[in-house]
DNA sequence: GTCTGCGATATTGTCGACATTTATGTCAAC
DNA sequence: GTTGACATAAATGTCGACAATATCGCAGAC
């Protein structure tokens, strides 16, 4: 599956490309196609992204450092794995990051446009909720938050999300949502994003640290073979 | 499958330096040796640590992913700078963290240990503060932080304090505390121990916010020349 | 049947050489 | 005195070869 990100010159483009390689490699875990636990392998992934073996060593340098990947001396770096007590430790950073985005998003003077997105966002969630469409309301769940984030301009809440939101990703529950639990969950989203259009930062950061708290607790509550 | 390798018993040395080369820069950097902004020369640090500089270059990339460091194709690394409107952004970030750090401490079931230290260091702020020495008390308030973030038990709440912190180790502002801020500065601290020996979490965090914004708010009136 | 030792293979670690790019210094022209 | 071109030095980027280490399979002893 030699799929080389972006367009593949290979002769014409000058190599800048170090930055796109660790990009492709982060999707990459983000969507699960490189499992969490799984080993990766120098030679294989210098192959997949068509650039040398020490470049590959570079990327996994920097996203060791960045949390993505575990490094084991001798024997390389493998897609980094969490525990429920983890994932759960993640959560509480989560919630009150996710409340400073809102909080931020909800100070702020917003544009029409950013208006405007959220709105968009909101109302998307709301047919998908309507629907008891799980999978799209999951996709348009992570698109909304990510929007708020984006809204608040605060860019190491963005980058710090990021990184704490990964082991939902890879969780993927399809069955976690309930049509119930969905439509309990968009109502939150509806008042989270009345507060933030109204302007109204202490609501704002409320309702959001309740959403994900609510979140956490589905977390705690799941079975074990979920969890490593 | 992948068990989480402790740490490897450290033989004779020679290895293993990567780690300690890495800690070696980090710890530089906090105390100002490298310089915000200072550019840092790969053979030099090679020379410095008595390592290759393919190593010196792997930390690098290792410390661009954890942000101490800024990379600049073709011309190397810097050490990580950042403008007033960063620091502030940072502020927030670490306004909340440090709060949810108060709170788990509240939280958590404490050990006799962990409340003599948590009072002994308390006991040393306002011993310095009584004798209104700044420059202890501002070593000692670095200490106090990272004890209640140390007892919340989070590691990603300490590592990403750790990195929202960076900019205040250098600001360093010897007249930052007037007598008068740093006796205030204590009391604060002293609400914020007693709400975390208490078991309140929720005043523990409120006040550790209050305690955080009091410091943003300074860093926001200070004058242009201390920021580049 | 299980365990141990040993070789074969796969993978990572390290070093050096050289190319490429950037920074510095010199000197002539105006 | 300033500017620009050009040579020189300094630093980074890249690649390949080889060493060190881990992993696996397999034969042999008990």
């Amino acid at each position: 599956m030699v799929e080389p990100v972006g367009p593949d010159d290979a002769r014409t483009a000058p190599p800048a490309r170090t930055a796109e390689v660790a990009e492709g490699v982060r999707q990459r875990i983000q969507r699960g196609a490189y499992a969490p636990g799984q080993r990766l392998i120098e030679v294989d992934l210098a192959d997949e992204f068509a650039v040398g073996r020490g470049r590959i060593r570079e990327v996994f340098k920097t996203l060791v450092g960045e949390g993505y990947l575990e490094f084991v001396e001798n024997r390389g770096v493998y897609v980094r794995r969490f525990s429920r007590a983890e994932i759960l430790e993640m959560g509480r950073v989560r919630e009150v990051l996710e409340g400073l985005a809102a909080r931020m998003a909800a100070e702020k003077d917003k544009t029409a446009e950013e208006r405007r997105r959220l709105e968009a966002h909101q109302t998307t969630l709301d047919q998908a909720a309507s629907r008891a469409d799980i999978d799209a309301y999951n996709t348009e769940n992570f698109a909304y938050h990510q929007t708020i984030c984006a809204i608040s301009g605060n860019r190491h809440v963005a980058e710090f999300l990021m990184r704490v939101r990964l082991p939902l990703y890879r969780l993927q529950l399809p069955s976690s949502f309930s049509a119930d639990s969905m439509s309990r969950s968009n109502q939150d989203h509806r008042v989270i994003t009345a507060a933030i259009l109204s302007g109204n930062p202490d609501a704002a950061e409320a309702a959001m640290r309740a959403h994900i708290r609510t979140g956490n607790a589905h977390v705690a509550s799941l079975p074990d073979r979920y969890f490593p």
